[in-house]
DNA sequence: AACACGATCTACT
DNA sequence: GTAGATCGTGTTG
């Protein structure tokens, strides 16, 4: 498989919101890898997005949001939880990706003969932070180039809706939030997953 | 230096 | 449906 790359990310934010649905986010943390299938995301879209962080300019929190497309940008909200946003556009154009949701690829559901439902699903941008132990630690990473943090594209093709985005005041009227229905995430075919070949060091099937 | 509040989640009524 | 936890950040003085 191959990683996403920053020309994926330096293009209109909603069309990469909506393009990052089905690929891998992969992560290392100090004792494991963690893989999971992008089911949710959502675009905040530069200075005159109301709800985007950088609506009012650049400030220390907001500066990773003007940079690079393909850096993280990981925020501490409500003082206990983090969030995971990948940066997109051109430079100076601060705009951002929230990512929402996942399914969750353990090497326990490799089991053929298990048919229960295969993934765990993380819905909830802090649930994702906190299953991973994604950090402060981990904002202005270059995911185009990290070993530790990146995506990868499985050539998944995932249908999804269009709603409002969740948790804000203002920029409610914008369309800018994708889900894909945990309907369509469980009825991902077995033979479309037996393409994901991880990165692992015996780079086995995941199936 | 003090203050208000937020791209959330959980528990409880 | 509503409240409370909890703290970094940005703004104001």
């Amino acid at each position: 498989m191959k990683r996403l790359t920053q020309q994926f990310f330096t293009r209109p934010t909603c069309t990469v919101a909506q393009e990052m649905l089905g690929k891998i986010l992969v992560f290392n943390s100090h004792d494991s890898t963690h893989y999971g299938i992008i089911t949710e995301t959502e675009a905040y879209v530069g200075q005159d997005d109301p709800a985007c962080h950088a609506a009012k300019g650049r400030t220390t929190r907001t500066d990773i949001m003007f940079g690079s497309a393909g850096y993280s940008y990981v925020y501490l909200i409500y003082g206990m939880y983090h969030c995971l946003n990948i940066v997109t556009e051109e430079i100076d154009f601060p705009a951002a990706v929230l990512i929402r949701g996942l399914a969750l690829i353990c090497a326990d559901s490799t089991d053929a003969n298990t048919s229960a439902a295969p993934f765990t699903i993380l819905d909830g941008p802090g649930k994702i932070c906190r299953h991973f132990q994604i950090t402060k630690a981990h904002n202005k990473i270059d995911t185009i180039t990290s070993e530790r943090l990146y995506m990868l594209d499985a050539k998944l093709s995932l249908p999804f809706t269009t709603t409002p985005r969740i948790g804000i005041k203002l920029g409610t009227d914008k369309l800018w939030r994708f889900v894909v229905s945990p309907h369509d995430i469980r009825s991902l075919s077995p033979d479309k997953l037996q393409n994901i070949h991880l990165p692992s060091k015996s780079s086995k099937n995941l199936l």
